[in-house]
DNA sequence: CTGAAAGCGCTAACAT
DNA sequence: ATGTTAGCGCTTTCAG
């Protein structure tokens, strides 16, 4: 049998109002007779608070939902870790959710979160949405988005890095090792991540006076298969390249497996370059030159920002925004 | 402003206690006209159900705890997706939470999740818990246990798979290609998969009259760090070998990249086994042999064993167990 | 310094 | 076929 507030308030002889202000720390003025009391006879009883309760009353939850594609995919479970770890920190914990990018999972999810009135949401928008009100529009949830940009009404906050600007960095790394003819694998150019890659690739050409070619673009998705279909297609296709760059190191890891049993050399024939920085990377070989993002701490200050928002009322109102340092991390494929 | 049950019913011109049973599809006899008026004065007012209050009355919370040591070891996203994908299906949600095997953080999520009511946790016991009382006997929350075996009341099934029966396979393997001297890396023997691990290591050897020398296992932690550490120590301790079995993939990941660096050749010189098939050993060079567990399923056969548990109350006293079938994998580092 | 009482939103007997 | 009512366990005025 569960101990209530009730038992503990009929044991200590003490009203339940009373003891639900010791519980808190909440009464200023208690005798620290009675406070000891109460304390003790919560102890002794194996006194657990119901949440349900108190979140019925309070309206706070002390629950946040992480809304992701997909945990399985590598490039999500540091960022899912440092999520929680901030939460755990905070006292909060976490509702985690797989969208596989699906816009119905995801209208279904906010909703699913929205009756289990998580008190705020962390939130990677689907690559697939093109318009449209998102479902987070509907509710007044605060929502935090992570690696993907999105316009909406309660967004409180973002958290992405330069992508523009990465993959500049990542061409412009190519160029300085002669490379010209350099080929772009990517996910779908509705993601505003691979729309901003898509301009720090076009960005570094032109500063480079190389001429920009549709033909050595391929948009698909972020997945490894993507990868595979895209190298054979552009080796099918006959264009000379000498380089590649990959809107994720899911998809570089594949173009490396091609490149390499269709016979070329790494890099001496053809350079690529990933985007990410998962363990892999360092793993596989050659190892590969990627851009490294900070996952863990996208996850981890995301979640501040949201606490941070839900705990000071008096930041409700504005929008934040932070924009994490990438870094070019040189390995053998280059 | 949130609608309610009441303002339904105001609106309607019904009693809650009408609106209520509609909105579950339980009153067995209601009027289809009222039964219709209901559901479109909710459906026009955006109605959202507050669990939190439904929770309160019911004692359900339709919410599982997912207790692993680490999302970012590759070994469980998968299983989390596996255990996310089924919960999902069956209506509930998941709070997943990280203890990093630390007996301390166990026992605060374990609180934590009982605060919260989930309705059954699913849990991967830390690898150090060497005995003492777990966390989850103290309270009455029905427990699946995942990957590694406890012993406790409140634990309604297991999913594991054969470890003595994995690791027999994966050491016999070794043996048929000729190796006869066979370290064995791995995790703290405190936990039941690596001591299992361990006995069919051991019987492996028997069964094929190679004499069991214990200076050839290193047994430490499951993590890459502790590759490194112990390929280096076998190296310069001197004893002769030719082949290596690992406690997991991210260890045979190390023991590959150590022994490549110090001048070996894998599989002429030395052959490495691992363990788990994680996405990367199909990856790295050369490729990793490994036995193939089934996260995925692990992870969801463990929430469909809960949720049957929580739905069927006539199996709340029995224990199910699954064993899964491990698979060997062979490719060319042996 | 402490208690009484109202009510958060919902469900489930029990009435009608 | 629908309404009345009593809580679920907790917090929070408002009195005393």
């Amino acid at each position: 049998m569960k101990i209530t507030i009730k038992d503990i308030a009929r044991i200590a002889e003490v009203s339940t109002a009373t003891v639900s202000m010791i519980l808190n720390n909440k009464g200023n003025n208690i005798s620290s007779a009675t406070r000891e009391k109460v304390m003790r006879v919560a102890k002794e009883n194996n006194y657990i608070p119901n949440t349900m309760a108190r979140s019925l009353v309070t309206r706070k939850t002390k629950t946040i939902g992480l809304v992701i594609p997909d945990i399985a995919n590598p490039f999500f479970p540091e960022l899912a870790r440092g999520a929680e770890d901030k939460a755990n920190e905070a006292g909060y914990s976490i509702i985690y959710c797989n969208t596989d990018d699906d816009l119905e999972k995801e209208e279904k999810y906010i909703n699913m979160l929205s009756e289990k009135m998580v008190d705020g949401i962390v939130f990677t928008n689907s690559a697939k949405r093109t318009g449209g009100l998102s479902p987070v529009d509907r509710g007044c949830i605060p929502v935090i988005l992570i690696d993907r940009d999105l316009e909406s009404k309660n967004i409180k906050g973002r958290v992405l890095i330069d992508n523009l600007e990465a993959a500049y960095k990542a061409v412009s790394h190519l160029i300085r090792r002669g490379r010209k003819n350099i080929v772009f694998i990517t996910g779908a150019l509705t993601s505003t991540t691979a729309k901003d890659r898509h301009e720090g690739y076009k960005k570094a050409l032109k500063d480079n006076a190389i001429k920009y070619n549709e033909k050595y673009v391929k948009a698909g998705e972020f997945r490894s298969d993507w990868g595979i279909i895209a190298t054979n297609q552009i080796l099918d296709e006959g264009l000379p390249f000498d380089a590649v760059f990959c809107g994720n190191d899911l998809i570089a890891i594949s173009v490396l497996k091609v490149l390499k049993s269709r016979g070329y050399s790494i890099p001496k024939d053809i350079s690529v370059v990933g985007f990410d920085d998962i363990y892999m990377a360092s793993v596989i070989e050659p190892g590969l030159t990627t851009i490294k993002q900070p996952n863990y701490e996208m996850g981890y200050i995301a979640v501040e920002m949201l606490i941070d928002t839900l705990e000071k009322p008096e930041l409700l109102i504005e929008q934040r925004s932070v924009i994490l340092e990438t870094e070019l991390i040189v390995r053998s494929s280059t």
